[in-house]
DNA sequence: ACCCCGATCGTA
DNA sequence: ACGATCGGGGTT
């Protein structure tokens, strides 16, 4: 695993849709672990009723509002945990939760959001973590090109008519 | 101080 | 398709 291209705080200061789909296929870093990342969803703003930030900053969502780059997990029915990267200019909010990743190590594929973070034992002490500069948890630039569909998010009662779930469908075809 | 419900998962 | 599960966010 040569030349590792960690993507800058700038990848992730752009629209919360740009990133989730970007993030698609790229590699996400945890203690040495490396995995692909399979599936992502966008939760934006004022305009997104199934975003937490819909309703304005709270305790729980204020990194959602804060630099690009870090993380923001929370706990969700009491017993699993999500992992998200926010994304957007500083004061704008938005993240992306990772849903799927493939862990190359074990060649697990672990689909949903809950599974990820327990495999990892990811929990709300890794929430505002800057993931920009950090040895042990980033996200790196992978030279193969994937392909992705569009679905509505999972596990919401608004904003399903929005197709902003993206989840990896095939390798692109080299040229 | 406390009530209510969820960005899920596993089984049917 | 649905029920288990329960911490804590958001409001009182």
């Amino acid at each position: 695993m040569s030349d590792i291209k960690k993507f800058n705080r700038d990848f992730f200061s752009r629209s919360t849709l740009l990133v989730a789909k970007e993030l698609i296929g790229q590699y996400l870093h945890y203690n040495n672990s490396i995995n692909i990342i399979t599936e992502t969803e966008a939760y934006c703003g004022v305009d997104d009723p199934a975003s937490h930030a819909y309703r304005g900053i709270t305790s729980r969502n204020r990194v959602m509002f804060g630099e690009a780059g870090y993380s923001y997990v929370y706990l969700i029915y009491g017993m699993y945990h999500c992992l998200n990267i926010v994304s957007e200019i500083e004061g704008s909010p938005g993240a992306v939760l990772i849903r799927g990743l493939y862990n190359l190590n074990d060649k697990i594929n672990l689909n949903g959001p809950g599974k990820v973070c327990r495999h990892f034992n990811i929990t709300r002490q890794h929430n505002n973590l800057d993931l920009i500069n950090n040895p042990d948890f980033f996200v790196s630039e992978s030279t193969r090109s994937y392909c992705f569909e569009e679905t509505p998010r999972i596990g919401i009662k608004v904003g399903k008519e929005l197709n902003w779930r993206f989840v990896l469908k095939s390798l692109k075809q080299n040229l």
